[in-house]
DNA sequence: ATCATTCTTCTACACATGTAGTAGAAGGTG
DNA sequence: CACCTTCTACTACATGTGTAGAAGAATGAT
């Protein structure tokens, strides 16, 4: 489902923000995101968009409006990496991974977890 | 250094062309593109652009100008994976590998592949 | 020399995004 | 009740991008 989702940087930590806090106003999501300041109405903003773009819902919950993410972290992972891979790689999985191996600041032990981790999901 | 290039689909299939092409003009990226086809304008715009952006740099030859890619392709996969992962896995490379494996669509021998690279890239 | 072809450059417009001010609604307080 | 606080909704503006037409320069053909 949810074919191509492509998230901004701001928009992905709106997003997750949500995915953490389950739902929440825009203030909820603006505390959440202490780091990256941003006026509450820009966050306002953001959240609305993103609803206008089918990723968010909301219903007004007394003064406010409650917002909750319609898509799971997972699918928007997976749909970012997809769209990377076919950029960058052809569409072809490996590649990443080869190059992830071969230009990553991976060091051995990392990679042995890797390894590890491979012949978990390969079992 | 170039410190963090980031192109759209459409331009990093425009620098694509020329990274295969050594240099070109906007025809030569128009023809080398065929499959999306696009106005011979609309190419040239794009080209005008990303060496307004310090993508590319070109010089008049004859009565049409050539363009040639100022980064390598290696930096600019570098670059644009790094900031994926920022974004998606907390500048944790070995978590991008992680969900590769994991919701990849790698099958056995892919995966024994990677392990082959990985002792190859480990050393 | 003139005309048609072919490139580039300029200009334009729509849409997405980043960012935020202002207006208006709704609830709390004295 | 009048007022302050707090939210949202609307409006706004800059920048980046996708896409391409129109105008102008240079080349090739007759």
């Amino acid at each position: 489902m949810s074919g191509n989702i492509k998230l901004s940087d701001q928009q992905y930590q709106m997003v997750q923000a949500l995915w953490h806090l389950g739902a929440g106003s825009a203030k909820d999501v603006q505390q959440a995101l202490q780091d990256v300041s941003l006026a509450h109405t820009t966050v306002g903003t953001i959240l609305s968009r993103l609803e206008k773009k089918g990723v968010l819902a909301s219903e007004p919950r007394g003064r406010e409006r409650v917002y909750r993410p319609l898509i799971s972290e997972g699918d928007v992972k997976r749909s970012m990496v997809s769209s990377l891979v076919s950029t960058l790689f052809k569409g072809d999985s490996k590649e990443l991974l080869a190059h992830l191996v071969k230009e990553g600041e991976l060091d051995g032990d990392e990679l042995s977890d890797i390894k590890a981790l491979i012949d978990k999901g390969a079992k």
